[in-house]
DNA sequence: GGGAGCATGTAACGGGTTACATGATTGG
DNA sequence: CCAATCATGTAACCCGTTACATGCTCCC
């Protein structure tokens, strides 16, 4: 009766793919990358392109998604994948299990305040105030991907995430400025 | 002239455990693995044992880093490293290089929140308040771990990435509360 | 006509983890 | 005496990345 124990065991990045899936929409490796990179991006990873690919192959085997061939134009097609009753069951057992996985942070920046008595503080401070930078696009755009699931009931949750994701941005950046009056 | 052309290309955790060393102190592996644990895991990453042994030996290789062996007691040793002038040269030159590794965020609980509409919310809450009382451990830990370098004047800068980590803790915290409502 | 985007896949490589293996010392 | 800690290292494995390879379609 524990649903854990019909977990199938696979890497993050599957759950992250077949996630993608329960959304019930039909999806291409293409399309999968794509979106990953507007959501997932934010608070997991972007997986490679190539990656994707093989994971979905993964999940085929595993029979918890399924894919058919569309003939876009003549010459040219391409695989659709849809979640299967097998591989919602499994989402499920996932969401009720017990979380095992570390919040993984790899912060090369503090690593560099770290250990700055190797270096120029000023270097570091330009370096940091670049990052600053990417850090207010990133912002900018997380609350605008917000905004736009938040117009999709379906997307409840991953507006959710995204809402989390524009404050942990705007959280980062003050800790830049306050890192900045320290150095 | 340009230092960057100079700068080993080493994998982002030969430069922590090199960085480690750059503080000048005559350190085992065994060592070097549990002051990361105490420091750079709070921004960074606690490598495993293994890759530890192994990271020293690559910049032993790379002239980086030099050992010798101390005989503890008769039939017990351990290799104990130093930086060389090179490794301080290499240090320096990374230390002055543009950031281009890109900062890493995988967050398996943000995913679930993101897929929330497989499972139940409720689970979901319970397993984010089970990750917020290890956020508050964490946090204390921190602290004390920021307090303890802050009394050493040659860990400045360790000090400082300690206490920006308690902040990115406190952030943490306050935004696990705030999803805790939303959900 | 040409470049950007759509679209899929393979192969090589390597960083990093887990598990295995071993044994001494120290303190309760 | 026994458990915890100190201490080092090897081997297998695999996730994930980068690079390579290919070719169509759409729009300017």
């Amino acid at each position: 009766m524990q649903a854990e124990d019909q977990i199938p065991d696979l890497p993050m990045t599957s759950w992250a793919v077949l996630g993608e899936l329960s959304f019930d929409e039909e999806l291409s490796g293409y399309d999968l990358k794509r979106w990953a990179e507007q959501s997932l991006a934010f608070f997991y990873w972007a997986p490679s392109q190539s990656q994707v690919y093989s994971e979905l192959k993964r999940l085929e085997q595993h029979g918890l998604v399924a894919s058919r061939v569309e003939q876009t134009h003549e010459a040219k097609s391409r695989r659709l994948y849809v979640i299967t009753d097998e591989g919602r069951a499994a989402m499920r057992a996932w969401m009720a299990a017990e979380v095992t996985e570390q919040v993984v942070l790899k912060h090369p920046y503090l690593l560099r305040v770290w250990a700055a008595h190797n270096g120029n503080v000023e270097d570091l401070k330009r370096h940091l105030e670049r990052h600053r930078e990417g850090l207010i696009e990133r912002h900018a755009t997380a609350r605008g991907h917000a905004e736009h699931a938040e117009a999709v009931p379906a997307w409840k949750y991953p507006a959710i995430a995204l809402r989390w994701s524009e404050r942990a941005l705007a959280d980062e950046i003050d800790r830049i400025d306050w890192l900045l009056t320290q150095l």
